[in-house]
DNA sequence: CCGGTCAATTGGATCGATCAAATTGTAGAC
DNA sequence: GTCTACAATTTGATCGATCCAATTGACCGG
């Protein structure tokens, strides 16, 4: 095993300098044609490769971004974040950049890793996936100046729209109000929402989804409106709970629009064969066991994010200050999925 | 913003050369005890952190692991990759290591990347996760002398005990066994076993399991232990057919232990609440609808993965050369984890 | 008091690329 | 024919760390 040939090496069996190789590979319209095809066809004979660190070390730039491996996503939706980093992998990889995970305890070790990667030189921008209200996160990395884009909404009413914070999202409310119209064009007039009871925030967006559905088509007041709506945590047990407290109040239940496929599934082992349940994410147990549901395009969702930290995508991972100005959130709409009535509703 | 500051620097304050900063953070044994508070002290005062890219030119060490997120783990089994990847990066943190990730096409794009990113730098071993008979990517990193390790045996006969090839494995066949066990001590005596149709492999394994403690404590003879297995691809639907035909075809079914989770709902669906059925790999699932399942142990196949490729650890990422042949491969024994009979089959 | 040994520290060279400035070549204007 | 303008290419310096050989200083035996 011999020495890896160097930008010199290729030079030398191009008859050019270091520099022009080195021009090839980074501003190729500057090189003559005929120079460039020369040092393309040495560069295929040696099987040469840049020495990414050493380009690194030059140019201060990691072409790598840095993503946090959540713990806590190990729900019902924990594929969601496998399927995001594939996704994101991937299109990373088309514009030339690498995806390196870390792990963190906590907001404040994670802004500890951030300095520590970031001062390395490992990764030149982040991408956050579970923002909340006043995310100090966030915070940070505007103060400092680090290049991020978030996969969510910071949800804080100042926040939206700052132009230094960068993000895309899934819009919740349009999918539920389809999932919702879905239901309701299937026959059901009472469709009743089972949601998450935090507020400002994506389960608030869902429900309001559904509310938008409801109020334009299910001809019920607005009283009859609230009394439909069931709130529980992300668990399929807790759902089962609320859902039948829901029932047993005497109140119709034709259909259940759900803000999670955990919550769907709790729903669905109450309700049984006879109400159609649609769930949100299309996890794989959705297609299990045959549930509709919602599903986060989160192909787009890399795309966006990976275009609006490259700006005009000529200089890098840059972040926000080279985006123009309308380019610095993406909404995506996503897609409902529809499947046949449950194999578990047949069984009940 | 000022520039970052360097060994230089460090050193500047600290009243000592580069060098001896650098000997700080790499071989502290050999600076004096005296010289070296200072320097730390110096260090924290500036919030020094060295140059990865610097550092990995130098060194020719990148102190990074390549991971493939393989599209295809997109099955009920999916958030497995995801609560690895976790471990692998935690684990990997600790021993100063980062974890990069990658996708491919298939074998053939995977080992171009494994090229791209050897060349590079980028990486400098690799962790593999699905690998399958005479694959041709262990083949390919050994010849050319990249280090990295296996999350799975090589199933081939010659390759199982080739010193070369460093692989971590859960011993499905003690898990399965364990599973089988415990339906047994229910009062089961003829617990059926539906696994998949691959040879040579993991689901073989598992299988392996179900009949050694049947063989041991279920009293049936060799043709009827044969006449109780079931085999299906690992989907929900088609374990739902396998499992009812071995039930229609007459023979008597107490339980059944399965190859993975989503067969076992298939089960599941099909059985109803009288038969208790075991999964496998404790996917988010199986919490979900208490099913009870064999847990895989991720962490320690994380740290197996690492100690492996590690050898003594002085000298970063190495490979199989550095380790002690006894300290080649690893089989870790997972864990039944029992839950109460599932909702699901309440319902039934 | 000298030479030898060893621990501790230092300065020069280097890793492989890119930046910035200098150089060469080529064409057009006057 | 000279001079300017610009395109194409080359050379010198540099990024921040570590390797390696050289140096300093303390201690010991003879």
């Amino acid at each position: 095993m011999s020495q890896l040939p160097t930008v010199l090496d290729v030079g030398r069996v191009a008859g050019v300098s270091r520099q022009t190789v080195s021009n090839v590979l980074n501003s190729p319209q500057i090189v003559k044609p005929e120079t460039r095809e020369k040092v393309e066809a040495a560069i295929a004979q040696l099987g040469y490769r840049p020495h990414a660190s050493a380009r690194r070390l030059r140019t201060r730039k990691s072409s790598t971004l840095g993503i946090r491996l959540d713990p806590m996503t190990n729900g019902i939706s924990g594929s969601l974040l496998d399927r995001f980093l594939h996704a994101l992998t991937e299109q990373a990889d088309r514009r030339g950049l690498r995806v390196m995970l870390f792990t963190a305890t906590g907001p404040e070790d994670e802004i500890r890793q951030f300095a520590r990667l970031r001062d390395g030189a490992d990764v030149d921008g982040f991408v956050l996936t579970a923002t909340f209200v006043n995310d100090p996160r966030t915070e940070w990395l505007i103060e400092n100046n680090v290049p991020f884009v978030t996969f969510g909404r910071p949800w804080g009413i100042d926040d939206m729209n700052d132009p230094r914070h960068l993000w895309v999202d899934v819009d919740g409310r349009s999918g539920v109000r389809d999932a919702t119209d879905h239901l309701l064009d299937g026959g059901a007039s009472h469709v009743a929402f089972l949601g998450w009871p935090t507020k400002f925030s994506t389960g608030d967006d869902r429900r309001r989804g559904w509310r938008d559905a409801m109020e334009a088509r299910s001809g019920l007041d607005p009283t009859q409106l609230d009394a439909l709506q069931a709130d529980s945590e992300d668990d399929v047990a807790a759902a089962s709970q609320a859902i039948r407290a829901l029932i047993d109040s005497g109140v119709r239940v034709d259909a259940v629009a759900c803000a999670s496929d955990s919550l769907a599934l709790g729903a669905l082992l109450v309700v049984g064969a006879e109400v159609p349940v649609v769930g949100y994410d299309n996890t794989p147990v959705a297609g299990a066991i045959g549930l509709s549901s919602v599903e986060q395009p989160l192909d787009e969702v890399a795309v966006g994010a990976l275009d609006l930290l490259l700006g005009d995508g000529s200089h890098g991972i840059v972040g926000w200050e080279s985006s123009s100005p309308e380019q610095r959130h993406r909404l995506v709409t996503p897609r409902l999925v529809v499947r046949e009535r449950s194999p578990i509703g047949r069984l009940a």
